[in-house]
DNA sequence: TTTGCGTGTGAAAAACCCGTGAACGAGCGT
DNA sequence: ACGCTCGTTCACGGGTTTTTCACACGCAAA
């Protein structure tokens, strides 16, 4: 099966639920109980924080859009002048740079926008 | 054998049992007896404090929403304006802390909710 | 080089959340 | 009626999170 990128479609994206576990190596993510791990370690992250790099991971190795992620994140339609996702993947990247540092989780596609991918 | 959420699941959550004695180190939870003990000795806690202690034990290491907490110990539905769970909880601090000063069980999750913790 | 666009990011501003003292009323025993 | 305890709610201060702003940098085209 496939995504409409051609892509393989995870469990989560192909039933709309954002709150199925994602395993990514020593990152494992847990949506129902509000909270990401590393090696079994809680990492602090706030709710934002948390729904941001659910929905990526639930959609990982394909480019999502800011558009989108303002949308399925935020719940608001995205505005040019709009930061918060840039800024929020920020934060993110350096959490998760703390935790397993020199490994890069969040890929910047430049004119599109962010991708998820768990491998090394 | 796991929760909904993955986790380990205690005896009491796992027959949904809000009578099941609960011990953590010197804390001793008897829902039965309607008993908080430190250390053998009594804590003297009004209904809704144990309550409210009791269904944070049996679902020890999980963060508890005010939402459930208020559906689960009162029995209604959580209104944001409602803050009886977080006075509550301040009630329970106050007194575990007299009982075992320094220690602290309930830890705050912001955003989200509590969790208790039995360890130090 | 200059201009424009897109992104990274520190920091200020705004919004939101939480801890807690206090007030109030209901219920109960005296 | 009185005093007491308990449960609920309100209000305010302080803390945390979220949003917004501003500027710097890299890159590509003119």
């Amino acid at each position: 099966m496939e995504g409409e990128n051609g892509g393989p479609l995870s469990i989560a994206a192909l039933i709309g639920d954002d709150r199925t576990p994602v395993y990514a190596g020593r990152l494992e993510i847990r949506p129902a109980e509000h909270a990401a791990l590393v090696d079994g370690r809680p990492l602090t992250l706030t709710v934002r924080e948390l729904q941001l790099l659910t929905e990526l991971a639930h959609n990982a190795e394909r480019v999502m859009t800011r558009d989108e992620l303002c949308e399925r994140v935020w719940g608001r339609n995205y505005r040019k002048s709009d930061r918060s996702v840039d800024v929020y993947v920020g934060r993110l990247r350096a959490k998760l740079d703390r935790a397993l540092p020199g490994r890069r989780f969040i890929h910047t596609h430049t004119g599109i926008g962010y991708r998820f991918s768990p491998q090394a």
